[in-house]
DNA sequence: GTGCGCATGTAAGAGGTTACATGATTAA
DNA sequence: TTAATCATGTAACCTCTTACATGCGCAC
């Protein structure tokens, strides 16, 4: 894939998971070039840049592997909604049902666009399809707190 | 509270939220107080540096309200243990295997964690309560996806 | 007598984003 | 004609973590 396919991907099916800029990308390419973990070809092309294809080599494909092997890294996580919620104490009531109520929106946009995306991929990539469902699963979750939560405080 | 406290605070109940590392936590306090969002009051100690009690001030708690009330920034996420799941078809089975079950023990902690704090925390800080309640539902949701995961690739 | 808890703080560095530069093509 | 898509890349900046410095009291 080129770089520009990966920002793609990354910011599609994978959002949930992590996200990256051409700042980062761009340059983590260029590394793993130098260490032979990837190799290049041009596709020349009319009015823009020529298309730079990297592939993984097999000396690449041994890293990831290891990598893989390796017990993960702790999830990072940074939610300033739950933040603010944390807070909300500082807050008239009404500011709070706007917090949640926004809240709320977003999270049936995703939901949306998750099911959106469930339905265009589920016949092609099977790993594409686990993220997908994982993802689906625990905003599916929230989906339900704040709905339980919204019931809550319009009750009292 | 002092700067050793707030540390004290996020790592423990507000953890699935955000965190903070000295080298954040004291520049940040020292920028508050700069600013006039906090006031400190310098509690002297035999054998240990003075303690620093920060308190927030009228002016804080203002810019505080204002702040909760803009929409919440959208959150950071980064799972490193799902991408490895996004990228398992380079793993042998038992290694995947490995990689869930690990995975689902970390989680059951997690689990144990937020029960035990749940316990310690109700008839305190509501707020408190609040973000544990919201993180203990993502958490078995995650669980269950776990298990039905584990389910169907042992079926495989 | 070793390690943990208490309590402050800084410096270096890792890791990331944002904004910019360039510029043709195509759809609304 | 305006904006989005394609396609590369860099420089400045921001934010945060890691590792260090200091050192007493207390429990095992």
């Amino acid at each position: 894939m080129s770089g520009y396919d990966i920002k793609k991907r990354v910011k599609g099916a994978l959002s949930t998971v992590t996200n990256a800029s051409y700042g980062t990308l761009y340059p983590t390419l260029h590394r793993l070039l130098d260490e032979g973990a990837v190799e290049v070809q041009e596709v020349p092309q009319t009015g823009r840049p020529a298309k730079k294809l990297y592939q993984i080599t097999k000396k690449g494909r041994q890293e990831l592997r290891e990598w893989l092997k390796q017990p993960a890294a702790a999830d990072q996580i940074r939610r300033e909604f739950l933040l603010k919620l944390y807070l909300a104490k500082n807050l008239p009531m009404q500011d709070l049902l706007t917090l949640v109520a926004i809240r709320r929106g977003e999270t049936e946009a995703l939901l949306r666009t998750l099911y959106a995306e469930q339905d265009d991929t589920s016949n092609s990539d099977p790993q594409q399809a686990l993220v997908m469902d994982y993802a689906l699963s625990l905003c599916k979750a929230e989906m339900d707190w704040l709905r339980q939560f919204e019931d809550r405080i319009q009750r009292v």
